[in-house]
RNA sequence: GGAGAGGUGGCUGAGUGGUUGAAAGCGGCUCCCUGCUAAGGAGUUACAGGAGGUAACUUUUGUCGAGGGUUCGAAUCCCUCUCUCUCCGCCA
């Protein structure tokens, strides 16, 4: 959420940051709502701070009990009575205008960070670093290819189960996803994060907090009898976890790490990778979050990125480092790096991580706060991908897929997965 | 799902219509005292919005789970919702 106030002083500061990410915005009406507001306010204290005086005064006759003269309290009830009419009149005005109001800056994203490249959309992202051997060889297999071969997942049983986009995973691809899991969240764990395991299904205040909605209700699976969704990811939890608090600034940074199953409608991606493991109604992610004091935001997203890219390069594959142009931004990012996987039956490189600084944004929604100088200042929130499990599963398939069909194992992996290669039996 | 009890400040816990943003205790912070780790004393200690001031700050309003209502006046009474606890039922 972006500053009230903000809006209300300097409009055209807030169009002008947000066109960067080829919004164009006209926010007078906004602005003229928060001043009225704002004057409804002022009109309002001074009532309540009448009628407060009014009631002070009857409450001493009363308490005085000298002969209480009745004429003067009635006289006194009587304005009392009337201001409460006018006061009433005023809540309600003002209670619509601020349900206005919120309804309209909650849907406003974050403000794009000036470092983040200018561009419109994905083609303007930039690449800011590599790592590892890219795989190119002659008749290099998909992951789902495969997995059909070794026998690792169902999809067409699935549909049957739930519908298209579900996946089961059978045998060694259910012990491998079982395995990168662990892996992971140790991983983490021996990094200085403390794993939380946190519920699937969300209220929709969380989902407020983290960004979700209002504006993206049809992304998520909603059960409607409940006021309940399936999360579609760890950063929401991870998010409310604290809602509403302020937190000791001693014990900052905190650093949660989490896995969960993430759910996702993919409203308008009918069509896209419809093979495999890279794009599921639902899929595991084991996620990595800081919250962070806000001087040390920048340092921290540094961090996170590179604690997630640690477990690709712990896993031996190839990945590229982009910084995603403001054009592309996710709605409550202000500067996000994507990690990116090479997947050579694609000979390309595929997201598997996205890890973005929120600055503030989700603590306002959120309201969590530590305290600077006495004061509660909001903190900073940032997530990342460590990483999506699915995908690392199809990047493993693919990068260490052998001539003769069989899969390798990354090392670290062995002791998690129990041996060194997926073989056909 | 049925029955009952309850949600008060960082925590414990008073408060059933009148100057109560809220006693007391604990904890936290500041200062003082004491030559030892210990103990004692004084003060201070919620959040948000508005107005005023460069500022330290001053002032005003709201907030006792949430939202409505009754009343001149509500933590206290009424209604709705929500969460927690206990018992019963069901259940991994």
């Amino acid at each position: 959420m972006l500053d009230l106030r903000l809006i209300r002083e300097n409009p055209r500061l807030v169009e002008d940051r947000l066109s960067v990410r080829g919004m164009e915005l006209n926010l007078s009406d906004l602005q003229e709502l928060t001043i009225l507001i704002n004057k409804k306010d002022t009109e309002l204290s001074n009532l309540q701070s009448e009628s407060k005086k009014i009631s002070k005064l009857i409450g001493n006759y009363y308490h005085n009990q000298k002969d209480s003269s009745t004429i003067e309290i009635e006289e006194l009830k009587k304005n009392g009575d009337n201001l409460k009419s006018k006061i009433s009149k005023l809540e309600q005005i003002k209670r619509d205008l601020n349900k206005k109001i919120t309804d309209q800056i909650l849907r406003l994203p974050n403000f794009p960070s000036e470092k983040a490249p200018k561009g419109k959309d994905e083609s303007q992202n930039i690449e800011i670093r590599k790592w590892g051997n890219v795989l190119k060889r002659e008749n290099l297999k998909s992951h789902w290819k495969l997995g059909e071969e070794l026998n690792l997942f169902d999809t067409k049983r699935t549909a049957g189960i739930s519908k298209s986009r579900f996946i089961t995973l059978i045998g060694n691809g259910a012990r491998l996803e079982r395995a990168l899991i662990n892996f992971m969240l140790d991983t983490h764990q021996n990094n200085g994060y403390l794993e939380l395991m946190p519920p699937a299904l969300v209220n929709s205040e969380s989902l407020r907090g983290s960004g979700q909605l209002p504006k993206f209700s049809n992304e998520s699976f909603k059960c409607d009898e409940d006021d309940l969704w399936l999360s579609p990811t760890a950063e929401v939890p991870l998010t409310a976890f604290h809602r509403g608090e302020i937190i000791d600034p001693k014990l900052l940074p905190l650093k949660y790490v989490a896995y969960s199953p993430c759910f996702r409608r993919e409203a308008g991606s009918y069509g896209k990778d419809t093979k495999g493991l890279i794009r599921l109604h639902q899929f595991n992610k084991v996620e990595i979050y800081w919250y962070s004091h806000p001087e040390n935001s920048e340092e921290a997203h540094q961090k996170i990125t590179s604690d997630a890219e640690n477990i690709l390069q712990k896993l031996n594959l190839p990945y590229r480092v982009v910084d995603i142009c403001s054009g592309d931004l996710g709605f409550s990012s202000s500067r996000t790096f994507d990690l990116e996987v090479w997947l050579p039956s694609s000979n390309s490189y595929r997201e598997i991580s996205s890890c973005s600084n929120c600055l503030d944004f989700q603590a306002r929604r959120s309201l969590i706060r530590t305290k600077q100088d006495k004061k509660s200042i909001f903190l900073h929130t940032l997530n990342g991908s460590g990483l999506a499990i699915g995908r690392t599963m199809a990047a493993i398939l693919e990068n260490g897929q052998q001539e003769d069909g069989s899969v390798k194992i990354p090392d670290v992996l062995i002791p998690y997965f129990g041996s060194s290669f997926i073989k056909t039996n």
